[in-house]
DNA sequence: TACGGTAGCTCG
DNA sequence: GTACGAGCTACCGTAC
């Protein structure tokens, strides 16, 4: 049983609070009347409890029934620290209903998701305490009908409990991410509020809010022009799909019958597919399109494509805005996942659709060769570093000496080729896969033998990469894993050696991203300006127009001292323009 | 009919 | 000796 009061009378409501003067942080959770529990609507559906808690009490407060209660919780959840599970979903509640934003906070979801060891483990509130407490909680109570005019005996007993859990799990995960030490001290007022220590851990929690505010903002789309590309795109795939059935008598998603009519018909070679089967991707394909089949296959493929993504789009527009769902700790690495849909693969084409509204514009940055110069901080390779210090196209640079010739005689092509090198090997790729991925990539046929020379010159010419893939080897043969960083100290242990490499880079790239959108939030103060995007190395913002290049250089210094903290040899550079559409750089 | 795995494409 | 990290759709085999 868990000890609780539930308050559904204003002046009972606030005078509980009186218990709560001297914490500095609060233990909260809601629970939500919400229409379905499969499509939640943050602009709609309603917060029926507040959980509040600290180390003695327990208080849930019936919202439907005192709202006027909202102003008090406002002025101590805004001042106070709060320590919640999965707080994304609670701000965004807060934020909607009752212009509530908490930003000191201590997500025990996040910093489970910091410690865990092991990409399958899960991280409810369930399973993250019956890990650390061995306490199993039941969650039947969860779906339950928060809506009722008389709530149940059950379901108070149940959000009272998510309360007393987060107490006993709080202190365990804040004091394991204290036992990891980081290469930069934290600072700051989530740092001061909870005591706690990890630098990596006190950007996550204040990053919290701020993601809560991007998916409530969502990115704006031009909601006509969609529409009407859908249409013209939808009549325009039909009829080519009709013709090709018509003249081919293939479905061209089939893949079966399309490799058996390639191969009988057209008498082509396929390559297999890891399974053994014949393989009709379209890199395979590519040699064949001068044969019209062959072309008129891959083009409906790719407008197909094109069409499912501009119905995927269609469908989660609302007021012409699209309010994708981030994963803050989408991938081990630090990277955030986003889906219904996916905002961080729109294709270019599709870009100049994700517009500004009347009298605003978007602001555009985005970091350049980022992983590059992270990669050459983090192994500290003197050739590298010194060619992004004299501002060098790296891409160039490389291609230069590989090809031994002068920087300024190198073609457009043998930059691409550079590119694929530069990018494959830093994470250790085999020269095989390095020509096939020149080609699939940047359109560069080059040699085995060539590949092979490349892959020993770019070593010899940066030499502590050599070093760095040399260590990790020894160190992964020596035992079965390793524990890697990156520069803020985001942990890891990881099995291969293609994690070993990757993660110190493309974590220390996510670690920069969510730091810049932390200052950002904090350097933009009352400026009606917000972020309403974020791929990987790339910031969207909103902002009315007359304020647009105050944000774009509040932007600006918020990338610079995010690159600033974790790059020391190595200068940090970026793109930043004022736009009305996010189409091509 | 529902689910899980694979292939193939998009992005960084 | 090995590029890495995601999401989404379609297909296909398996379980119910």
């Amino acid at each position: 049983m868990t000890e609780f009061t539930y308050i559904f009378n204003l002046e009972e409501a606030v005078k509980s609070l009186h218990d709560f003067e001297k914490d500095k942080y609060l233990f909260l959770d809601t629970e939500v009347a919400v229409k379905s529990f499969k499509e939640i609507d943050f602009f709609s559906d309603k917060v029926r409890l507040i959980q509040l808690g600290n180390a003695e009490k327990i208080y849930i407060y019936d919202m439907f029934l005192i709202p006027e209660f909202a102003k008090y919780l406002k002025e101590i959840l805004e001042k106070k620290g709060v320590v919640g599970h999965n707080l994304k979903f609670d701000i965004k509640f807060l934020k909607t209903n009752f212009d509530i934003f908490p930003q000191i906070v201590f997500d025990t979801m996040i910093a489970s998701q910091l410690l865990s060891e092991n990409s399958k483990e899960k991280h409810s509130l369930q399973a993250v305490t019956y890990r650390l407490t061995d306490n199993n909680i039941d969650k039947t109570q969860q779906s339950s009908a928060w809506g009722l005019r008389n709530l149940s005996e059950e379901q108070l007993e149940y959000a009272a409990n998510d309360v007393k859990v987060l107490r006993e799990i709080f202190p365990i995960l804040k004091s394991r991410l204290n036992q990891i030490n980081t290469p930069h001290k934290a600072t700051g007022v989530v740092h001061e509020t909870f005591g706690l220590d990890n630098a990596v851990a006190v950007v996550e929690m204040a990053f919290v809010p701020q993601l809560a505010m991007i998916e409530l903002k969502g990115m704006p789309v031009d909601e006509k022009e969609l529409s009407s590309m859908l249409t013209t795109v939808s009549a325009d795939y039909q009829r080519r799909y009709i013709e090709f059935v018509r003249s081919s008598g293939v479905d061209p998603f089939s893949p079966h019958k399309v490799t058996a009519w390639l191969t009988g018909r057209l008498g082509l070679k396929l390559p297999k597919t890891q399974k053994g089967s014949l393989s009709s991707q379209d890199s395979a394909l590519r040699k064949y399109m001068d044969i019209p089949q062959v072309r008129q296959l891959i083009e409906i493929r790719s407008e197909k494509k094109l069409l499912d993504k501009l119905k995927e789009l269609h469908s989660h527009v609302k007021n012409g805005r699209i309010h994708s769902q981030f994963r803050q700790i989408g991938a081990p690495t630090g990277r955030m996942a986003s889906s219904q849909p996916n905002l961080q693969n729109i294709t270019k084409e599709l870009r100049r659709l994700f517009k500004a509204p009347e009298g605003k514009k978007l602001i555009v940055a985005d970091y350049s060769q980022i992983e590059l110069r992270i990669a050459a901080e983090y192994v500290n390779d003197e050739v590298m570093i010194k060619a992004f210090s004299e501002g060098k196209d790296l891409h160039r640079f490389t291609a230069s000496l590989i090809l031994d010739k002068s920087y300024e005689k190198v073609s457009k092509e043998e930059r691409q080729m550079a590119k694929a090198i530069n990018f494959g090997l830093i994470y250790g790729i085999s020269p095989r896969s390095l020509m096939e991925y020149a080609r699939n990539n940047y359109g560069v046929d080059i040699s085995l033998k060539d590949a092979q020379e490349f892959h020993k010159r770019f070593f010899d010419i940066y030499l502590s990469f050599k070093r760095w893939h040399e260590s990790v080897n020894q160190k992964l043969s020596k035992k079965h894993s390793m524990t890697v960083y990156t520069l803020l100290g985001r942990k890891m242990t990881v099995h291969r050696f293609t994690e070993a490499v990757n993660f110190p880079i493309q974590g220390t790239g996510s670690d920069m991203l969510k730091m810049a959108v932390v200052f950002f939030g904090k350097l933009k103060k009352d400026i009606d300006a917000s972020i309403v995007n974020l791929v990987h190395d790339e910031i969207i913002v909103e902002v009315a127009k007359e304020y647009a290049d105050k944000a774009k250089e509040i932007l600006s210094e918020s990338m610079l001292r995010a690159g600033k903290i974790l790059l020391k040899k190595v200068p940090v550079e970026f793109e930043v323009e004022i736009v009305n559409a996010w189409a091509e750089k």
